[in-house]
Formats: C-alpha cells, sequence, structure tokens
DNA sequence: CGGCATCCATTTTGATACTG
DNA sequence: CAGTATCAAAATGGATGCCG
C-alpha cells in the first residue's frame, strides 16, 4: 500500500490503499469489538502466518488506525487496539458485512472457521436504530467460551469483546444455533423455544432484542 | 477469491471473499454511476492492465454482480454493467469513501490521476438526508469533458454519468476547482464567487446544494 | 506467550506484445 | 476498441528457528 497505492485522487481509493490489502479489514474487524492481544489475533485469523499478521499490525499503527496498548492489570500484557481514526471504519466494516448478510451467507461450508462473535457483528449490522429508540439495555452473549456484550442506548449501539458489566439480560446459546442464526435458517426466539439456548434477565427487553435486529431478506446472485 | 478464500464463516469475510481482491471494489465505484465500456474502464483506473481487467469483470460477472451488456442504439456497443447485487455495495463503497473525506484526503499528490465522477462520489458521501427532506431536483455538473447529475429526490439520492434530461441546476466547473473540492480547500459557494464555476437554473435549489452535502471535519491520523 | 527473521513454493500483479 | 497471451516482479502462506 505505500509503494503499491492506486495513485488516485478519490476518497474511496485513497481508503483502500491505506485498508485495501489482504487481511487488514478482517483485523480492523476483530479489534472493532476492543483490544486483542497478538496471539489471540492469529488465532482468529487462521491462514495468517505471524509475519504478515506483524506487517499489518505495524502498518497500521503506522497509519495511525491502530496502536499497541498494554493491557491493564492484573493482564499488563502487550495488545492492540484502534484509535479514533480506526474506530471510525466501523461503519464501512458494517456496510460490507450488511451486503454479506444479503448476498453472500448462506450455509456454513465445511472448510469454514467460524467465531460467535462474526455473528454478533453481524447481527450488528442489521441493527435499526429506530426500533431502539428509548430503548436503554445491555444484552450479554455467552456461546461456547465466548463471550459478549451488546449495549444499545436510544439508537445508538455497541458490540463489546468480553462480560458486561451489569447485563439486562443474558443470553447463553449452542454455538450450533449462533451458525444458524449466521445462516438465518433459525431465530433468536427460536433457539429459546426449542433449547439451542436459554436466557434470564428482563423479558420485556428480551423481546425488543427481534425487533432492533432486522436481517435483510436473502437475495440471489445468479453466480451462487 | 475462489482459490484463495478467508474461509470464514463471516458475513464480512466472505464479501472480501467477492469484492476483496485489488481492483475490484473500484472497478465497482466506476459502475455505480452507470455502465461503462472496457476502454473507459482502463481509462480511468491507471495501473490496470487489459488482462487484470479482463479478469476481473469475469469474476464480477461470474459472481452475479455485474453483467455484460450492450449499450442501446445508436450506440450498441459492449458494455459492463452492475446487477442488483453489485448496486447494493454502494452503501459499503461510499462508507469507505466517507471515511476516506474525514481520514485521508487532503492535497492531491502530484503522482495521482483525477476525476471529476470521484469528487461527485465523494460528495454524494456527504449526503444528509434529512436536509433533503421534501427537496425533488436535479443538478448536472460539467468538468471539462466529464458530465455528471445528481437527483435528490426527498431524502433518496442517485448520482449518474452523463447528462440529465430536464436539470433544474446546471453547474459548469474547471477542473481545477474540483480537485480543490476533493481537498476541502474551498467550497462550490465560493468557486461560484470567485470564477471557478458558474451556475445557471433554480437559485434556490442552488443554494440547497450546500445544505445537502455536508463534508465530515479533517481528522488527523498521526501516522500521515 | 509475543514477535521478528529467513527460506521457499505458489499466487497475484503489472507491463507489454499480439490478435480479431 | 475489445480482449488474450506472455513473462518478470511482487505479495502471500507456511514452516521453522530464534530471542526476551
Amino acid at each position: 500500500m505505500d509503494q503499491r497505492s492506486y495513485h488516485q485522487f478519490c476518497a474511496t481509493a485513497r481508503t483502500l490503499d491505506l485498508v485495501g490489502d489482504r487481511w487488514t479489514l478482517l483485523l480492523v474487524r476483530e479489534l472493532l469489538t476492543g483490544p486483542r492481544r497478538f496471539g489471540d489475533l492469529q488465532a482468529s485469523l487462521r491462514g495468517l502466518g505471524t509475519g504478515l499478521l506483524s506487517a499489518r499490525l505495524k502498518h497500521l499503527e503506522r497509519e495511525g488506525l491502530a496502536r499497541k496498548i498494554t493491557l491493564p492489570p492484573p493482564a499488563r500484557t502487550p495488545a492492540y487496539a484502534l484509535t479514533e481514526a480506526g474506530e471510525e471504519l466501523g461503519p464501512a466494516v458494517l456496510a460490507l458485512a450488511r451486503w454479506g448478510m444479503r448476498w453472500a451467507m448462506g450455509e456454513r461450508r465445511a472448510d469454514e472457521t467460524f467465531h460467535a462473535g462474526w455473528v454478533v457483528l453481524g447481527l450488528r449490522s442489521c441493527f435499526v436504530p429506530q426500533a431502539a429508540a428509548g430503548v436503554r439495555a445491555t444484552y450479554e452473549f455467552r456461546v461456547g467460551d465466548e463471550v459478549f456484550h451488546i449495549d444499545v442506548d436510544d439508537g445508538a449501539i455497541d458490540t463489546v469483546h468480553g462480560p458486561a458489566r451489569r447485563p439486562d439480560v443474558v443470553v447463553t446459546a449452542d454455538e450450533e444455533l449462533f451458525v444458524r442464526l449466521g445462516e438465518g435458517s433459525t431465530t433468536l426466539a427460536a433457539g429459546l423455544a426449542d433449547g439451542g439456548a436459554s436466557a434470564s434477565g428482563d423479558a420485556a427487553l428480551l423481546r425488543k432484542l427481534g425487533e432492533m435486529f432486522v436481517r435483510p431478506p436473502m437475495g440471489d446472485r445468479l453466480g451462487a
């Protein structure tokens, strides 16, 4: 991207000069839900070697999109976090995710890796701010050994890796159910009914979830 | 793409499997303002050879994002257009553009190519639907030998390559002015005042332009 | 664990020449 | 003009070894 710019005076091209390289936007996607350690990043991104990961992180640092931090005690281990500029890539990443929900998802393939956090981000891309007007709630999701929480505050939303401080609702689910949520072949409500998931906490806020996250209808690309 | 997928069951990753290859999103950007011929695409994208362009177009066709068409008479020459799925990448491309307007633009570099259409798309990414409530207008822009028009219809917007049928406002401008609009170092109003641009048509709708397109404040990445 | 360096097989790309 | 064929240069991925 430095040596290999598009050399176009165009906002899209300049952005892709910075984040258009292979793996870069997926790295941003990972960091969008909070700081991560080097090893965890690599574990999430199968096929990305330590060398390239190191190079990409340096690039993001050099360009002011991410920075290396030291996790607060008692961890004290190094990690990577997005800067303000990096955080603001969120809408672009979510727009790509939203397109994918409609035009690229479908059944999970046998050779595809999976993390619950990816589904959480997919859901976030389906968030309907209008439906969340006046809602203030924290939802915690526990899927296998992954924990996420979603903060909804009157049309604004944030999804973060890790447990919530004071969740209003806690949902515990099978990874299997989350795969099917990603596929669009079930809903959280159905999962709660048939035992793939269980929930505790405020029942009214739990019901709200289905209204605030509306998956786009599946489109048929001829080529897929 | 096919051979080199990320192999992740994730909406973002699946999208990038389809359009994450070099040049692909820029090709979509070009087609977002209407069908284009092979040669015109190549002329817009310096550095992209005919071989790769051909491969990318075939890929987009195979994946159902674009299709080869024959331009209506009297042209009758082959061209490429987006399908519905391709068109729907618009929000993602515009989100990237919007980020670039804020974090990546600045002065045009000496080695950067430039087309007025890129600035038009940048402007479009700064469109504020609320400010366009109740507005119904067609603006035509003539910059050098490039002509574009923008259709605003009560919060909805479309930007298209080529002249408008019945423009309410026609703006004629220097390429120089458009470069400075991209840089954020001037405004259309200033250009009209100092002679870099001239306009004819409905004066009230012309004034509206400045309200409907609000450029985000420039951010400072440490690394740039 | 975190992260850089090195070597090597495979892909992608960029540039150019060439054909209908 | 539209598009294929060809080849050299660069990017990637995978393995491995090293050091704090």
